[in-house]
This record gives structure tokens, sequence and C-alpha cells, in this order.
DNA sequence: GGCTCGGCTATACAGGCGTACAGTCGGCAA
DNA sequence: TTGCCGACTGTACGCCTGTATAGCCGAGCC
């Protein structure tokens, strides 16, 4: 099953390509249809011919990309260590299609954070166990941070010197990706500290 | 100096106002001038009249949540463990914003960005000397994730089963992110794994 | 009192948007 | 050959946007 990548796609297909592209890059909100059959190399109501309306397209692409997101996943989650973002072109606009999706709140991108924090609970609980008392709200916290990272790809970038998604900043992101995750923030004392306030936070909250 | 939050504010404050909450909420660009208007209880000429334009009025939201933000963080520096975001409405109404104007491309709140990059390299280079060999890029990430987790509030809290910037979610919120502070993600040998995976990778791209 | 002037409203305009629809073209069964 | 049907285009419509502008009203100065 090679990707489909021709030159020469169907105009469905190449339509369908030209919104993922650019809802992945500006957002659906200010992507136009016009730019998108301009794009595809289509008339505008081509679009409308094979897809109904820009809000079932938007659908379209979004039950795409995921579907395609899973497969590829699955393939690379036996030879590669898991932490490390992806460099394949491919998946970084895929990634970047799920993130936006995700701040336009498409429901079909909530389902998929919703099997991430899933995944990652699960990963955690087996692989870490006593690292938390509450999985899955350490999971909903990991993966808001891993998706917001992509989010913030802007200005990740900017701080590295370097776009992360170039071979140059990601290795600058993935040594200090290492770092984060290998060494604890706070100090154990650090840690008490903030516990023994928000114990006190909590006590407030269950008195009021 | 008390805050401004009277009933029976300016014109020209009222908009503002309805201004930043509607940018926080929905973006710029899915906000109309005319939902500004009616949000103030005002005409939408009168926008153009005080400010000129959308943009220019954007801009001013940009400048004065930014000013009165970092007023408010000066003010928090010595009282709080700084790791928690706070539950204060104004400060996570601003934070919001700012969180808004950072995807939307504002370049004053990328300036906030690069600044609090900059902070948190200090800072952890002093107290924590020795956590990574590059504070920069180590911050630029922290400071990521720290704006992308806001970013992605509303999956978080779905997650999490109540609104993070409610004391019941936010109290779930502390915790989680406690313990993801506190304990190391990667152990020592899996970091070890990851790291030379990455010195292979590097190897590889200064090879080519 | 008469006048100016700034805050404010109402209305109008041009442009861009998503959508609708009539029509053209080419391949393929009968 | 004839007829049909789906892919595709061009144009037009109605709506909503940001912007422009003419005018109203009340407070303050001469």
């Amino acid at each position: 099953m090679p990707e489909p990548e021709f030159e020469d796609l169907t105009a469905r297909a190449r339509i369908r390509d030209a919104a993922i592209a650019l809802f992945a890059e500006r957002g659906a909100g200010a992507t136009t249809v016009r730019d998108i059959a301009e794009q595809a190399g289509v008339s505008p109501g081509l679009l409308r011919h094979h897809f109904g309306s820009k809000e079932a397209l938007r659908e379209a692409c979004d039950a795409y990309v995921l579907d395609r997101l899973v497969q590829i996943k699955e393939k690379m989650l036996f030879d590669n260590p898991g932490f490390l973002p992806a460099v394949h072109p491919t998946v970084v606009r895929y990634n970047k299609y799920v993130t936006r999706a995700l701040l336009d709140g498409s429901p079909s991108a909530a389902a998929m954070f919703d099997d991430m924090v899933r995944l990652s609970a699960d990963w955690i609980e087996q692989h870490i166990p006593g690292l938390t008392k509450d999985y899955h709200s350490y999971a909903a916290v990991f993966t808001g941070m891993q998706s917001g990272l992509l989010a913030m790809h802007e200005h990740v970038s900017r701080a590295l010197g370097a776009d992360m998604f170039t071979p140059e900043g990601h290795v600058r992101l993935a040594a200090a990706l290492i770092d984060f995750y290998s060494h604890p923030l706070l100090t154990p004392d650090l840690a008490a500290k903030v516990q023994s306030a928000l114990d006190a936070l909590r006590a407030k909250a269950e008195g009021a």
C-alpha cells in the first residue's frame, strides 16, 4: 500500500489534499473555498459537487487525516522510542492538521485526544507504576502539553532558533525534551512546598 | 489602585473589555465588530470612532492585557510558588487572551513569549544548574508546553472531568502538574536509549 | 444665549464569503 | 448513432463583513 502521493490524483483527492494543507496552515475559518479550489487547480463549484459544503469537506478531511494518522502511528509504534515527534513530512502535516482541528473544536479530533489520553494513562500505569495517584489526570496533562507544544510550534521554533520541523530544529527540540522528561524540574522540598499549598487550597475549597 | 471593574465604565473601556473577552473566547478572526459593539452596549460606529479600525483595536487590547498581566505577575511573583497557574478570574481571562493572541500570531504576544523564555532560562540556570546543557532550548520547550497546555484548555478540561479554571478542575490539574514536574517520566536507561537514538540522528544529519 | 466640539448613532457602501444552479463536455451502454 | 450520466465550469445570488460618513445631542466656554 504505497502512499497516494501521485502528481495526477483524482480531482476529489486533490481537493482533499489541498484542503488539508490549507486548513493545517491557516485554520479552517481563515481558508476560503476559492483558496482550496485554486490550490487544487479546479473550480470552486467542484468542491460543492464532491463534498456538498465546506463543513462537510472539513469533516471528510478530519476523518481522512485521523484514519491515516492512526495507521501510521500503529506502524511506527514498534520501531520508534515514542517520545520524539516524527519528522516525516506527511506525518508533520497531519499532526499540524490535528492540532489545528483541536483548536478549532473538531469533534473527531477531540475524540482522538481522548484516545491519546487513555492510551497514555494505560502506558504509564503499566510502565511506571507509582508515578501518580491519578493516571488519567496525569495523562490529560501530558497529552495536553504534548499537543500544546505542537500548537505553539511557531513560537517554540523562534525561541529554538530553528523551525522545529526541520532536522536542525528537531534535534534541538529532542535534546531539550530528553532533559525535560528525564530530570524532575521540582526538587523534593520545593515539590513538598507546592503540595502543601495545594492541600491548603483544597481544604479551603472543601470548607467553603 | 483598585481594579477598574465598575459597572458604568467609559464606553471606550467597555468596548476594550468586550473585545478582550470575545477575542479570548473565539479568537479575533471569528469576532465581528458588531459582536463587540453589542456586548459593550454601543453602536458599531463607535468602535471606529475610538480605535480607528478593528486591527487597531486588537493592538490596543494586546498592549492593555500584556501591560496588566506584567503588573499582576510582578505582584504575584513573591507570594506564589509560580508553577501553579492562578485561578483569579481576571488573570484567567487575560491568560486566555494571550494564548489566543499567540495562536493568532500577535507580535506583542510573541514578544511576551520570548520574555518568558528568557526569564525561565535564567531562573532554571540559577536554581537548578546542571539540569541541561542548553538552558534556552529547555526554557523554550518548557514555555511552549506551559502555554500549549492553556491553549488545549478545552480538551484538558474534558479529560480531567472538570473545567481547569474552576476550583475543582484547578485542584486536579495542579495535583497532576506536581506529579509531572517532580518525577522524571523517562527512566535513566530509557533516557539513554532515546539519547543514543538522537545522537545517531544527529550524526546522520551532519554526515549528509 | 449662541457656539463649538467630542461622544455617539444610523445608514450606506464595496468587497468577499459560502452556496446555488444552469449549462458544457466526454465517455460509455444500448 | 443515440441517449444518458457524472465530472466539471462559470456565473450569479444573498449574506455578512469592515469601513466610511453625515448627522444628532449635550456639556462647556465666550
